[in-house]
DNA sequence: CCCTTATAGTACGGCGCCATACTAAAATCC
DNA sequence: GGATTTTAGTATGGCGCCGTACTATAAGGG
């Protein structure tokens, strides 16, 4: 059972003591909002005893799946941030030895990076207990519910409000 | 539409081919997620033209209801962060001459902040504004999906997750 | 072949957030 | 009433994120 934040809470209050329309939208939007910043919390609280935030971990399992490694712009790409952020990832990856840089071969421009034996061997220790955590989130929804709430969901988003 | 961000498209891909089970709840999870750091960019999108930040709009809607102001500690607990983050938004907010921190008369070691003419101007152009997008949001359901989605949101998080 | 443009990685500065630790002041407890 | 504990605000340092700007290299156009 998720409550809402304080914060959201207070200008539900205030929206309602105004009789603005739209508060059960309003709701919905901070439950939602809600439910998110829980399961982050959850997540980084289950990877911090290994050392690592979200996007670390997200860049460990990038790497897992690539022998070969990876250049730093394309992490950037698939975890979804900027380079600049993925220089500072990797500083500290570097740093915990879970991660290589190594020049590219062929384009002196770029860098390959490429899990050390110690990242691979976390990078795969982490990918089955955090799969298996995520998947028993909402476990006591049945399957009908959460085809429901998915396709609820999917709807939600009006195109025009970004 | 929401997508899904790549980072966890590509957990998905890596789950569903090993065959791991709770790949649907997998999925909603990621939903969940990612709808709500839409909000999040949305949100800061229409607040950086003010120069405001989300945290910084909640302490002047937080005030905009206090004429006689609050101290930072109460801030920090009703905006949910913690007081030293609450000092550097109030640094921020101070500087742009939006609150003034004022001595409290009765107890020295507290301050009473409390929102400047400007402020005050801004809190109240804001809060209809922001207030009225939120709830334009999911304009796109109706009241009994509405309630559906609510309610399954209500359902979804597992006592022992956390 | 040079010149321009695009790309790769990083440095730097800023914001928001936290944990920790510090100082001042209040409250509590012999 | 003096010592202890709690509370208030802040400083400091760290992380993650961004935008911007810089250097080096590669690619493309005349």
């Amino acid at each position: 059972m998720i409550e809402l934040e304080l914060k959201h809470a207070a200008l539900l209050r205030e929206a309602q003591s105004r009789a603005l329309p739209g508060i059960d939208t309003m709701r919905l939007c901070f439950q939602i909002l809600a439910l998110a910043s829980t399961i982050d919390r959850a997540c980084a609280q289950r990877l911090a005893p290994h050392g690592l935030s979200e996007s670390k971990f997200v860049l460990l399992f990038l790497l897992r799946s690539e022998p070969n490694g990876l250049p730093p712009h394309e992490l950037a790409h698939r975890a979804g941030v900027t380079r600049a952020t993925i220089t500072g990832l990797l500083d500290g990856l570097e740093r915990d030895g879970l991660v290589t840089r190594n020049p590219d071969s062929v384009d002196r421009r770029k860098l390959i990076i490429a899990l050390t034996e110690a990242g691979k061997v976390l990078a795969g220790d982490l990918f089955e207990e955090h799969t298996r955590w995520i998947a028993s989130l909402f476990q006591d929804l049945d399957a009908p519910a959460r085809q429901t709430l998915s396709t609820l969901l999917q709807r939600a988003w009006p195109e025009d409000a970004a």
